[in-house]
DNA sequence: GCGATAATCTCGGTCAGCGAGATATTATGC
DNA sequence: GCATAATATCTCGCTGACCGAGATTATCGC
């Protein structure tokens, strides 16, 4: 396959952005005494909370393949640092729901805020219609990856 | 923030993107028995052997972030597994040069092949111009990405 | 009510990765 | 030329994330 065609170099370029971002949770997350699990964890955690989704530790444990066992620990130590609360749902007394602390959402935004601001700032740099392109080729990535993955 | 900025979108959608390689990667260690550590130390490797750089544990470590030992260990695994081989350097004795083997770049390709098929197939939904803005505009990511990191 | 099902947690064990230090090889100051 | 520092890797002991299996508690259909 040649290597030098645009659609490999955009693969090798999607790549390259996946792995600054990976790096870039892992030292946010060294950094506060985090693990990149911990991470990934609040991020799916806030997304469900601004999405006004109930999250619930078998939820969680989905979203980031964790099994039971694991998904407790997990939320033991979100928990231990004040980052969410635990609650029994009044309805299905079974179930806990898990609540981000304020903390918990400062502490993602010191995370994306840098981020954002440096590609929004890139994003200016482009006219409305090339943006509008950008946005269509990821939304092809993304189905993509996820047919790949699926395979 | 203006959650619905074309800027803004397009955060999301990349951390989308970022995701779903993440489970895509993890999926492809499962099914083969590795670590998602191993996964990205082969990337790394085959980048390398690609580029002709001569890759050591010490190199690698930093690429991965991992501790000497941890690196150790984690060579250790690669080598049981028959994925890479461990030389001394001739001409600077204390050096151990790492070669990926066959194996290695096979399994490489059965992890990178179905994605790098899926997304030039999507690229061709593009034209040579679109694809390039979407180029400058990954590359522009990628250094706000590293300037963020690197505060 | 009672068995079946569901959500979460507990317990014990495995293994990746860390910190400290050992070992071997090469560069440097005198 | 030889002690000393610097470099590259490995060994050892340990912590803690995660897994598998099973216990616990709560709900639902009958």
């Amino acid at each position: 396959m040649d290597d030098q065609s645009p659609g490999m170099r955009l693969v090798h370029l999607l790549r390259a952005v996946t792995v600054e971002f990976e790096l870039l949770g892992a030292e946010f997350a060294a950094r506060h005494g985090l693990h990149p699990t911990d991470v990934r964890a609040l991020i799916h955690l806030l997304d469900a909370a601004r999405a006004g989704t109930r999250a619930t530790p078998g939820w969680l444990g989905e979203q980031l393949r964790l099994n039971s066992a694991g998904t407790t620990a997990l939320v033991d130590r979100l928990e231990r640092l004040g980052l969410v609360r635990r609650s029994r749902d009044t309805a299905d007394r079974r179930r806990v729901l898990l609540e981000v602390e304020e903390k918990a959402v400062k502490l993602g935004w010191t995370f994306f805020g840098p981020v954002i601001g440096e590609v929004v700032a890139a994003a200016e740099g482009f006219e409305a219609g090339e943006l509008e392109t950008v946005r269509r080729f990821l939304t092809a990535v993304l189905e993509s990856a996820g047919r790949a993955r699926s395979v």
